[in-house]
DNA sequence: CCAGGCATCCAAAGCGGTTTGGGTCATTGA
DNA sequence: TCAATGACCCAAACCGCTTTGGATGCCTGG
């Protein structure tokens, strides 16, 4: 490890005061000697202690992320990649460190009782929030500063959150779809006990009741969003009797898992069969180049947690209680994957 | 925040010695007291604060990530996530926070100088390494235990790592389908600056080469292993004069794009056309369920998280200087993407 | 000429733990 | 009976940095 503060202030014939003082930007130092300490530091090498410095200020310097792994299927929800990347960028910039724990759903609690415990973080983002999500109510108990990426129905008290505006997204989408002349749409959603799901559902379910249809159960899937759950629910769907021309799906992953359904049934997406699916704009699963593939809801991931970051690191700064909230409105983006229903055609001709 | 080791002392009227030795197991403190001071504890919700502890010990209890961010493609590696939730569980297990930092490649020197320097953390993984990757010099220089996931051909003096034989499970799944008939082979790689990229080639020249085959650079693909990129690589080797009748694919997510190129082409994979690619285990990206969609070479990387983490705190703890090191072989699971050269059929008929 | 103000610097007291180097008292062996 | 030995506990130093509360010397204005 490199070389103290006490060491370089010797070094230059300095009290630790003044070099600390130099490093730091207070005023009360000579720019002569300012400059003598800075160039010092860097020609030796000198990095402060980042513990020293935390259990001297009081401040951690550091964000923690709490990832949850859903206990049943083990599943780290790619997404956080992304989020991470950008919340990461956020976080090198204003100096902070990010701190993250893997933990079974089962013992979240009891891990953010500990990173506040002892003091390791300053602020925490918290990450797929369910419907009523017991986390927010304990983290306003625990007193520290954080963010919810996405919200929770449910939770009276106020507080902050960055969330994307999935039910108008999928409300839209849907509308599209309908307008289309789509009318048996099917719905490959994740799981809905997370709140981003129920509020996609609901966006779907409106729409169609703004046109006076009722939703058939048969058409609705909820489940984990993977590629293999995508076509089993598609594959399900399109062996109905009266099976949908179009899907709504919720994840790049899950939509290329329909879109393998399709093609084994021997029907064309974006003729025989729509696709719209929500696009987080992945850096590693992007949507076709120019033109993209589907037909998505757009709002990107890294991007949320840049700014999720940024809110986070404002709360933490001013430690004002007043919460902070953003509503990202989503992009319809057209692709190669929606088309006029071919039942509409037929009927029309 | 909760409670201080010296309020509690003082609740329990001992004083913060005792009670330290008491929470931390040493010997020298009567059983009773000891009983006493962790009932208070419990109670009283304490929990050491992390920056003292670590202050104290010179221990920071924490080991740094660096995910390196491709410059020109800003893509995060996807098998990340999976990665850190094995090493986070290892981490969790021992007490051990994971701080991770996302970073463009440029920078990266710069960041594990300042970990290091900064003393936040005990130890470093380092992710995707390239062929004499320069971090390791570095990382010896600065004098932290790191451990390396993968490793990087033409670094001289020894490190410690983890990785998978590339070089052999590429070999047998190519010899996988040369048995089966197979000449002419697509090989889409990821992009070969990456040693385990470069590895893989070489099983793959290697197994050509055993039987007396030349590789033809025409089938030959290197780039960031997304699935546009399969797709494209696929499409343009299959619009050959003399397309391939099989692939050899380095990741779930290129497969998935050459199966589209596939079955665009009006080809049957498994059938008219073998893949085999290989599988990260991905938790969100399964390979099938009971039977494998692709054959694939598998190896998963959630267990190389764990293990690596857990050889990582092995260097940490003992401060030994002897490098730790590990080759895991790599399963090959047959799947319904291959089966005889459709070609070789006809000539044997 | 002198008090007050200003520019600079420093000693020392924390921050919340761990650890060294004793103390005190009861027990033990000769 | 008495020194030696444990068992048990504590005071204080220390980890590396920040920050409070002065010092010191020079400059100004009345």
């Amino acid at each position: 490890m490199g070389i103290t503060l006490k060491e370089l202030a010797q070094s230059l014939g300095l009290s630790p005061t003044t070099v600390s003082r130099a490093l730091n930007g207070y005023p009360e130092v000579n720019e002569d000697t300012r400059w003598r300490v800075m160039e010092a530091a860097r020609k030796l090498n000198y990095r402060p202690n980042t513990r020293a410095k935390s259990l001297a200020t009081g401040r951690a310097q550091a964000i923690g992320h709490v990832i949850p792994v859903s206990d049943q299927h083990e599943i780290v929800n790619p997404v956080f990649a992304d989020f991470i990347a950008g919340a990461g960028e956020s976080y090198t910039r204003a100096g902070y460190d990010m701190v993250i724990s893997v933990v079974a759903d089962a013992e979240e609690a009891q891990v953010y009782r500990d990173l506040v415990g002892r003091g390791t973080v300053d602020g925490l983002i918290v990450h797929a929030p369910r419907q009523q999500d017991p986390r927010i109510p304990l983290l306003r108990d625990l007193g520290i500063p954080f963010l919810v990426h996405g919200r929770s129905s449910g939770v009276e008290r106020p507080y902050s959150w960055l969330d994307i505006n999935n039910r108008r997204g999928f409300a839209r989408a849907t509308d599209f779809l309908l307008d289309l002349g789509h009318r048996r749409i099917g719905f490959v959603n994740g799981l809905e006990v997370m709140d981003f799901a129920a509020r996609r559902r609901s966006g779907y379910l409106d729409a169609l009741a703004g046109r006076g249809l009722r939703a058939d159960p048969a058409l609705m899937q909820s489940a984990e969003m993977t590629e293999t759950n995508g076509y089993r629910a598609a594959r399900r769907m399109l062996a109905l009797p009266d099976p949908p021309t179009a899907f709504l799906v919720s994840s790049m992953l899950l939509a290329i898992g329909v879109r393998h359904a399709l093609w084994e049934a021997g029907l064309h997406m974006g003729r025989d069969v729509s696709v719209i699916t929500h696009d987080d704009d992945l850096s590693y699963l992007k949507n076709g180049d120019e033109v993209p593939i589907f037909t998505a809801t757009r709002s990107s991931i890294r991007e949320a947690g840049r700014l999720a970051a940024d809110m986070l690191l404002e709360l933490v700064g001013q430690r004002t209680e007043a919460p902070l909230t953003r509503l990202l409105e989503v992009d319809l983006i057209i692709g190669q994957s929606t088309g006029p229903c071919p039942q509409r055609q037929r009927d029309s001709a």
